[in-house]
DNA sequence: CCTGAATTGTTTGTATGCAAATCAGTTTGC
DNA sequence: GCAAACTGATTTGCATACAAACAATTCAGG
């Protein structure tokens, strides 16, 4: 009944998520200029994971097929991963990090930790904790 | 120093700010499929401010100049709302909504709200309160 | 062993989202 | 009063995102 008459946009969750992600998007280009967000994440699922098949990395970092492809011929443009085509199975197209890859991964890690360390500055530590914990039940 | 060993994907609060965020669009468009969330916010926006120029209407929903121009002609576009020449400053676009606008926005906005409701379920109510406020000081 | 179902990858179309460049119009400072 | 700085809007280019349709391949059940 409250509800009826009072759409607060900035009380919305969606909208709330929204500006977040900005801010923390923004944050990462500033310090990481290299790559994305979304291609950095393939990056550090292919370092966790090894070599893995185009749909199964999408899944893995929650991408969809089409969204995927669009990442890793990016990623390949760069000479960050290679494909190669999978003898067992011919529809499969399997994504490997090459050492170029591997190597920027491992230099921006660090830096990538920081760009979630100033994200969440405006939190003690005990508030990050909390937050992370309720958002991982949103999933 | 523990940082330098492990990157979790899945702790990054960049991460699981997008997969929070894909959950509540796919609630969005299922329950609102007429508009998108930022299609919606731009109604709700001038609902509650009445007319805008375009600009102004970007800040006030978040999005830079480019972005609203592609929303708002996608609205006007639908017939949700209506741009017109602003005779005080030849430079500015003042955005209208138009009744259908209008009445689509308070037609849906229950369910806009219960778009919220559904993303936020997994939570208590004092759980709820506590991630929009920690969010918020993110912004 | 063979046909229907499922899986993998690709393409197209639409919708954000931002950077950067540009143009038109307005305001400011001297 | 006028050049410089600023503001509003547009355009282009690139990078997610997802739906839907499609082709190629593999799998599973009879």
């Amino acid at each position: 009944m409250a509800q009826r008459n009072d759409y607060i946009l900035d009380n919305q969750i969606g909208y709330v998520l929204r500006r977040v992600t900005q801010r923390h998007l923004s944050l990462f280009s500033e310090l990481i200029p290299n790559v994305t967000t979304t291609q950095f994440a393939v990056l550090a699922r292919l370092d966790e994971l090894g070599p893995q098949s185009q749909n199964l990395l999408g899944r893995a970092t929650a991408m969809d097929a089409a969204t995927v492809k669009g990442v890793v011929d990016r990623l390949a443009r760069q000479g960050l991963v290679e494909t190669a085509a999978d003898p067992d199975d011919r529809r499969r197209l399997t994504i490997t990090l090459t050492p170029a890859g591997s190597a920027l991964f491992h230099a921006t890690r660090n830096t990538a930790l920081q760009v979630s360390d100033r994200t969440l500055q405006p939190l003690t530590d005990d508030e990050r904790t909390q937050l992370l914990a309720l958002l991982a039940r949103l999933t």
